[in-house]
RNA sequence: GCGCCUGUAGCUCAGUGGAUUAGAGCGUUGGUUUCCGGUACCAAAGGUCGGGGGUUCGAGUCCCUCCAGGCGUACCA
């Protein structure tokens, strides 16, 4: 509805001056009205006329025109303040958003934990933000492809392998011992979903030590490659498969569903052939290596294939690239998802592609996040350096138990915590996460949002009046801005979607929440003469509340 | 050195080229309970929007420059 007020005033516009201007009405503050614009301020210069002169004559034809105006007001240096008649605002809280991807398939790639390694607080976020993105494509009518990349090759893999096959003496029927509920290692308890991750650092750690263990471990490497060692194609095969486990034992709790996982192992030749394919045309060999000279873009120069003869991440990306598209040939768009580290890499990379096959490259849309940080900056006592993604969900879910030792919903609760901190901040900058202050139900979290569902549930749960209906005339002025505030959902899921910023409809929430926290308090539902109409009021809005928790992927239940 | 990002209240963050007063939350100070979940609500104090120029009738927002921090910058992912 709120384009349809757009068009038409820009219909206005074109009747009484002649000219053609885009008109995107604004949300001012509450005492201003509902809708605002500074068309007349726009056009002044062009028309050579006072805004004040062409706002006066603008207000006058819009009110006259234009229905469910009730009011449109000339205020400063010429701002239209136009305020709807309360039937509108109700229309406007029960519509429902544009759907601009309808029927369009769309790929996105985030999380990527790598197996043998850590899942650490950046795969966390990615995740958590990533399945977001995911949920507004949805929104928008699109079809989603969750996709997830993983390196299940390189040194990486070998270091743990080494310091599995240490820990266990190389006694492979002792990999069960690594299974148990609780592990003992250095002192340290650990549990399956921490134990690979611990060990990997241990290895790292060796590695970095040199001596006799890197050269072990270097070996590992090769035997990783021929699969000529039993014990250790037994090490890797149980790594792999129990990191496996424990990544998708993470992505369902957090309810993140991937349609396809694919492998470094298998884009790596597909990319070693594309780059081959398009050597001396789009790569070129120096020193050894095979590089794609970005400075003619303006980027820089990246080696896609070492001197060795073995493809990089960036060949390795390229094959990714080619294989997402075997897959889904029709996606009108494919997003990778990943930290603000890579953005130059996926320039160059996205650059050399654009050369042999431009569409694909156009189609290609990389999205870059910030770093997450934990505010006790405590240093991890598991890995000594980076914190396990386990140790957040730990924490946070501790807090729980503590702060809401009787809900029911414990697990709703910790999820909200944890999601609702990672949404509610714009990607792209870094985020600091407070434990506490994403458990508390004072202020900004997602318990607050989740209470303020309860309270309003348990109204709906009480009332003897099946299906309230809206009888929206003379609404008092609590009423009214409560009706507002609901309005104002639609556009708002329309501007994250069109921003891919998810963080429009977290605050969004929560003044909503706010504006529903203090209508309680102040309006009596059950019981009151108004009852029918509050309530059809708080029924709109736990469905609004509901229905945008969800679409940020936070867990929205009954009661607490 | 070069490139990208960030800099808004003590802290964590929003902010669409315009309207007296740049907004939230936490923290601080002070209030509210014959009430549908008070884990709530109401209010106060707290800002030269990193500094300096410029464009404009008007800049937190656009341009230039400087400062500070982060990330990247050829064989890691």
């Amino acid at each position: 509805m709120k384009t349809e007020l757009d068009a038409a005033i820009e219909a206005a516009v074109k009747e009484l001056f002649g000219v053609e201007v885009k008109v995107e009405l604004t949300r001012p503050d509450e005492q201003f009205g509902d809708y605002a614009t500074n068309v007349a301020l726009r056009l002044a210069s062009k028309l050579d006329k006072p805004p004040r002169e062409i706002a006066e004559t603008l207000a006058q034809h819009v009110k006259d025109r234009i229905s469910h105006m009730k009011e449109v007001s000339v205020a400063g240096p010429g701002f239209l303040n136009i305020t709807l008649i309360d039937e509108a605002l109700l229309k406007l809280a029960e519509s429902e958003p544009v759907q601009n991807y309808k029927g369009q398939q769309i790929l996105v790639e985030f999380g990527d934990p790598n197996p043998l390694k850590a899942m650490h607080l950046g795969h966390l976020y990615t995740t958590v933000v990533g399945d977001a993105i995911c949920r507004l494509f949805e929104v928008a009518g699109a079809d989603v492809k969750r996709l997830s990349y993983h390196g299940d090759v390189g040194m990486h893999v070998a270091k743990a392998v080494w310091a599995i096959g240490e820990q266990i003496s190389w006694d492979t029927d002792r990999l069960q011992d690594l299974e148990a509920d609780e592990i003992r290692i250095d002192g340290q308890k650990l549990t399956i979903k921490t134990v690979i991750g611990y060990l990997y650092a241990k290895g790292a750690q060796a590695y970095e030590e040199e001596g006799h263990a890197a050269e072990q471990i270097r070996a590992i490497n090769k035997s990783i490659y021929a699969k000529d060692q039993a014990d250790v194609n037994k090490i890797y095969d149980w790594g792999v498969k129990r990191s496996f486990a424990y990544f998708d034992l993470v992505f369902k709790e957090l309810s993140v569903n991937y349609d396809k996982r694919y492998l470094e192992s298998e884009s790596s030749p597909i990319g070693l052939e594309s780059v081959q394919k398009h050597l001396g045309k789009v790569f070129e060999k120096s020193e050894g290596a095979i590089v794609y000279k970005g400075e003619k873009k303006g980027l820089h120069t990246r080696v896609f294939v070492n001197s060795e003869g073995l493809p990089t991440y960036e060949a390795k990306d390229l094959g990714l690239t080619e294989l997402k598209k075997r897959d889904f040939p029709n996606a009108g768009k494919s997003i990778i998802i990943t930290a603000t580290e890579q953005t130059e890499y996926f320039r160059v990379m996205l650059a050399a592609l654009s050369e042999f096959d431009a569409e694909l490259a156009a189609k290609t849309v990389h999205m870059a996040h910030g770093f997450l940080s934990l505010t006790s900056g405590k240093m991890s006592s598991r890995t000594g350096k980076v914190h396990q993604a386990q140790e957040l969900l730990d924490d946070t879910q501790e807090a729980v138990k503590q702060a809401y030792p009787d809900s029911k919903v414990q697990c709703e609760v910790y999820l909200a915590a944890v999601k609702y901190t990672f949404l509610k901040n714009r990607i792209g900058g870094d985020i600091v996460f407070d434990v506490q202050e994403s458990v508390t139900l004072e202020g900004n979290s997602g318990p607050y949002l989740q209470y303020a569902l309860a309270r309003a549930n348990s109204i709906l749960k009480k009332s003897q009046i099946p299906n309230p209906k809206s009888q929206i005339d003379s609404l008092e002025p609590d009423e009214r801005s409560l009706l507002r505030k609901l309005g104002e959902y639609a556009e708002t899921v329309e501007k994250a979607v069109d921003e891919l910023m998810p963080h429009h409809i977290a605050i969004y929430l929560y003044e909503l929440a706010q504006k529903f926290n203090s209508f309680y308090e102040h309006n009596r539902v059950i019981g009151d003469a108004r009852e029918e109409i509050r309530l059809s009021l708080v029924q709109k809005y736990a469905d609004t509340l509901k229905n945008g928790l969800e679409t940020l992927g936070v867990p929205a239940p009954e009661s607490m």
